[in-house]
DNA sequence: ATTTAAACGAGACGGTACGTCACGTCTTCTG
DNA sequence: CAGAAGACGTGACGTACCGTCTCGTTTAAAT
């Protein structure tokens, strides 16, 4: 967890105390908005002292950090064994992962806690590596998995490198989302996975769409 | 500009102290980062009054907006006519152009500032509604424009979106420079480009590949 | 004034808020005593900023200390030329002063904050010398004069320390409010005023007393 | 003692521990001042729990005077029943007195906790009935039979009262001490005892002297 | 000798107030 | 009259203690 400045006795913590606080964290993002979120609104909201989320939260962003973790830890499901489907055939997979995707960034109550913590990251180098680690890496493993085994199966360019193919099919969908650049559709995110698969270039491919 | 909230008289504009505001800003938000950057610092570095920047910018991410263009804008050339090269060679040209992306981005002098107006763009709707009109779609357009002249050269998918197409080669250079995702370089924009050329998918590429 | 942190333009104070917060300290110093008595809750009744307290006062004593100045600055009367009454009869005068001096400290719209500025004075030296400068010297000064016309009458021992003489008729007063160690009556102050003046030692006075 | 909120079992306490608090309590006083002066710090100095504190004292300045009193028993001597010296010189006596309580308020070490002690009890009226019940009337009681013993010796006018002659004795003393009105030397109080008893006016005295 | 109930250290908790910083508005004086 | 200077009301910051409330852990009296 993106806690413990010094090490207070985590044993004694008051579990009721930090949900109300999670939850107070999240309704008033979406609510507010990051520029007027403030600890103090969060402390009130919550029915806790200030000192209590400073004592388990370095800043206001790893509240929001853990806060969304537990938006989506399933109560049964464990974080890391998640995969993404495997129905044999890719590009119809990664287009339904990325309409689920859509979804979530289309709804205020995940999008806008969301995009709070995204700015808290930008201007956070700490919560940064934090959110790196504990989020953004084991996403893009299971995503890695899923392209390794289109790989493995022939449906991928055996020297193609899955870092870059990662980058190439959620990047665009994040910077559409981040900045509000278009509508943010399933039209687009199938247009984006059929040409990240098949390429820009033409050349020759056309022989082989069909 | 994103300015003029109730219309003072521009002619009597002190241009010495615009410009000793825009450079405030700039150093500023290169020392401090965008955290710590405040309008009543901004002002005392400029040496002028904190009024003098109400007057004429509605938000300190709107002075950053002007500091950044004043940087870019070259004292010869103005600001929509630049064309991305055509030498023929689109993913040689690409590599070019992401090259010099890469090293502006990896310059504080340019780069922190630049972060500091992309945290502003996220939460303030009416600063990113102008970023986008003054910036980023002339930006876009110049894409498309490289774009479509490879097109019409057969060398790029006629049927290709050339909206995804930006999304796909410029985004992810944006992303992995925005969350400090890994090291940002020539070899992986290189390898973007290529791979984004190209296309993930295999099937009969081998042969055209060669 | 105990003011001037950092040299604020005192030209540019806002007079009406100066009262404001001197009014509200007073009123609240007298409703809920020394203890309770907040900086807080001064600008908030003042309807003030905090900063504007911190701003002119170095702390909560010095602003009681200007309230309780400008509380005893008779509109006409400036300060340091008042005089105790002198009709002849010393005995008579003091106990007039004196007596007076019990019904202000009888009353609790003076008699609260004072005992909060004494309170104060009592644990900040810095505040303690501006306190002795400005109001007490000025006011054994006083008592001195009258003592010293006494003496020139041949009604007072020309020996006499005055400074001792002072001590001895209102240290007993001040003592008695401060410890609440008893009623703070007239009859009081008449007795001690006698005893003061007689001595305690018995020797031949009885024949001299009529 | 100032102490039982809700009688707990006083047969189970902690000497040891109790000792701690008290010493603590002293040091503190004297290291940092009333002002800094915290139940918390006086906790963690005594490496005792806060809970020890608020089950025995009611105040922070109940600690203060069970600490106090603690200093000022000797081992040997019952408080009580100490009585002020009686030369036949009552001059000498006070004299001698009052330079012995002039050193103590000269250190520091037991100055300073009694400064924090009037403190409390100016703004805490319980603590002040305590400390006038077990403190300062045992005092005043010893003072007065010394008195009466002068009066009884003819030494004394036989109709002053008393304890307004307390008053006069020791109140320019106390008062002198709490305000740092002025040195506090044995010169100023040998001076204060020849004024009370003698008494300030002339008249006949002259004749009475000799 | 064992039980058992308390006092104990530790410290988390909901609070209040602290003193500071920056906001955006305003007012006054100067060039 | 634009601009510098900066006071003002406002609100959030992060910290220090308050006094209350569990937690196990001694520890000393009652079994």
């Amino acid at each position: 967890m993106p806690t413990d400045r010094k090490a207070p006795d985590t044993a004694r913590r008051s579990q009721p105390t930090r949900q109300a606080i999670l939850t107070a964290a999240l309704d008033l993002a979406a609510e507010v908005g990051y520029r007027r979120l403030s600890i103090e609104a969060i402390a009130a909201r919550a029915g806790a002292g200030k000192q209590t989320i400073y004592r388990w939260w370095p800043s206001k962003g790893a509240v929001l950090f853990d806060a969304l973790l537990a938006l989506s830890e399933n109560p049964e499901g464990s974080d890391g064994d998640v995969e993404l489907p495997d129905t044999g055939d890719l590009a119809a997979d990664l287009k339904l992962v990325l309409a689920a995707t859509v979804d979530e960034l289309n709804n205020p109550r995940y999008s806008e806690p969301m995009r709070a913590l995204t700015v808290e990251i930008l201007e956070n180098a700490e919560l940064a590596a934090t959110y790196r680690e504990r989020l953004d890496q084991p996403m893009r493993e299971m995503k890695k998995r899923r392209l390794r085994k289109a790989q493995d199966a022939g449906q991928l360019d055996p020297d193609a490198d899955l870092d870059v193919a990662v980058d190439l099919i959620w990047g665009p969908v994040q910077n559409r989302w981040l900045f509000r650049e278009g509508p943010l559709t399933a039209a687009f995110t199938d247009a984006l996975v059929d040409t990240a698969l098949r390429g820009l270039a033409q050349a020759s491919r056309r022989r082989t769409d069909t």
